[in-house]
This record gives structure tokens, C-alpha cells and sequence, in this order.
DNA sequence: AATGGGACCTGCGCGC
DNA sequence: TGCGCGCAGGTCCCAT
């Protein structure tokens, strides 16, 4: 679910309201989503530990505790927390001694949590290319005139620029009005200026309204995001082009689902 | 080397 | 009303 909008967004409530606390206990209702050290080690490891700093890598939450051990948070589709009381579809509980509860809720259970001394050699971690909000133009278009693969293919490479995904892939192509199936190396110079400005953008637009709440994801409040009213083109098949008119069209890009305005986009 | 499909999971909405 | 199917924000693994 979360793409870097969505966890920055997380990022940004986790630092208000679980720095400094202590958390006095935990309960893990789908084993199967702590992936290390084992259950009982993870629970006992976590237990009187207090987050110092909350760090963001792509999609990716870390929460820096003492004794230099790192809680690693991956949200993978259908995650996000909620701080406050227990609830009731919860999959995991961290209790605070305030006497709130971070809960970790996650649909599919696709998750991962995980307790470090580090967090850099992770594989989820280490393959990911240079941040988007770090990537300069030039280095942008030299990727992108070098690869091969469909443009949108290239967004999502988590290995080329890290924090892009399914929803924000196919509304900044919308935007610079370029079609998914574009060759990366057929892009003209003034389109790849086109497309960079518009990811900073809506990227940072989607960072400033708190992401998208398409189906499952919110706030750590709860509260759904800002930004899905202001998509243009995530799941709108058969819907208008806000631009010219025509239907919006689907197809599969990469074996994912991709929509898209067959005559604005070329 | 690059690409495509399936697996991992649950649950929703749709059509019959 | 009920059931089966397709589909969903990510990533890894395998076959080609």
C-alpha cells in the first residue's frame, strides 16, 4: 500500500506521538508477520525498549531504540498503525506505559516486522537506488535514457529510485502525459524534464496532503489521507479524462494493473 | 540481463 | 441471499 507519501506520512505522526515512551508490552496476533528474531525473543527484545528517532528509507519505517537496536517496519501493501486504544483488527499491539497502544493493522498480512542491531544490509533496504527527493535531474535522465524497459516499469524499480509505486507511477505519467508503455530510452529530452518535474510534484503534493486512502490505509490517527481526491487517474477505467474527455483506459503494465489516458498520453 | 508470472495473504465488490 | 471470481498500495523467487 504505502508508497513513500504513505510512510512519510506515518513517519511524521510516529515522531509526535511514541518518541521517549516506553513500551511495556506487546502482543502479536499473526506470528507469521515477525520474521526476526523469533516470537518470543522479539516480544522480549521490544518490551522496556523506547523509541529514540524514527527513520524512512523508500516504503520502509525504522524506529531507532536504545542499545542500538532498530524496529524495522515494512508495511508492504495493506499496512498502516493506528496510536491509541487497542483495536479490534489489530495483527499486532505495541502498549505504551501511557496507557496507548501503537496497533499495527495490515488486511492481507503481507507485513514484516523486524528487530536489528542495524537495518542497512536488509535486502529490502540495501538493493534500493538513491531516495527520489535526493535524485538530481541529471542523474534522472541518464537512467533514464540508458534503460530499455517501459517507463513505468522503471518508476516502480524500486532499485533505480526508491519510494515509487503502483498509484504514484501512473498519475505522474498522466500528468507528463506519457504513455506507461513508453521504451525509457525513447523519451525526448524536454519529456524527461516534463516527467521529473511532475514527480517531485505529486510526490510532494501527496507527501503534503498525508497520502492516499484508497482502501485500507490511514493516518496513525486513523484519519484518512488528503491526496486520493486529487488523483486524476489511479482507478479510474471507464471514467473521463479530466483533460480531454475520452474514457480512461486499463491495461497491465508490468503485471500490474495500470490506467491511463489513451489520447493525452503518448 | 531482462521480463513475466506466481506466491505470499485477506477481504471486498461485482455478476450471476 | 449466496457463491465464485477478480482484484487490491509490494516484494521475492523462479522460469524463460
Amino acid at each position: 500500500m504505502p508508497e513513500l507519501p504513505e510512510a512519510e506520512t506515518i513517519k511524521k505522526d510516529l515522531q509526535k506521538y511514541i518518541i521517549g515512551k516506553k513500551i511495556v508490552g506487546v502482543e502479536v496476533f499473526k506470528p507469521k508477520l515477525v520474521k526476526e528474531p523469533f516470537l518470543e525473543e522479539f516480544k522480549k527484545g521490544v518490551i522496556g525498549q523506547s523509541p529514540q528517532k524514527i527513520l524512512r528509507r523508500a516504503k520502509v519505517l525504522i524506529i531507532q531504540l536504545k542499545r542500538g537496536r532498530f524496529l524495522i517496519i515494512h508495511l508492504r501493501i495493506s499496512g498502516w498503525l493506528f496510536y491509541g486504544e487497542p483495536k479490534e483488527k489489530s495483527r499486532a499491539v505495541f502498549k505504551f506505559s501511557d496507557g496507548n497502544a501503537l496497533n499495527y493493522m495490515d488486511q492481507r498480512v503481507l507485513g514484516e516486522l523486524r528487530l536489528r542491531n542495524n537495518y542497512s544490509d536488509l535486502k529490502f533496504i540495501k538493493n534500493l537506488g538513491p531516495e527520489l527527493f535526493n535524485l538530481s535531474y541529471k542523474d534522472f535522465s541518464e537512467i533514464v535514457r540508458k534503460k530499455k524497459t517501459r517507463i513505468k516499469v522503471l518508476l516502480m524499480d524500486q532499485a533505480v529510485i526508491a519510494g515509487i509505486g503502483n498509484i504514484y507511477a501512473q498519475e505522474v505519467l498522466f500528468r507528463a502525459r506519457i504513455s506507461p508503455l513508453r521504451k525509457s530510452n525513447t523519451l525526448t529530452e524536454p519529456e524527461i524534464k516534463l516527467l521529473y518535474k511532475n514527480l517531485i510534484k505529486v510526490l510532494k503534493e501527496a507527501v503534503q496532503y498525508g497520502g492516499s486512502s484508497i482502501d485500507a490505509y490511514r493516518d496513525i490517527q486513523g484519519n484518512k489521507g488528503g491526496m486520493e481526491k486529487r488523483l486524476k487517474i489511479y482507478g479510474k477505467k471507464g471514467e473521463l479524462c479530466p483533460e480531454c474527455n475520452c474514457s480512461i483506459s486499463k491495461i497491465t503494465v508490468g503485471s500490474r494493473g495500470t490506467c491511463f489516458c489513451p489520447h493525452c498520453q503518448k
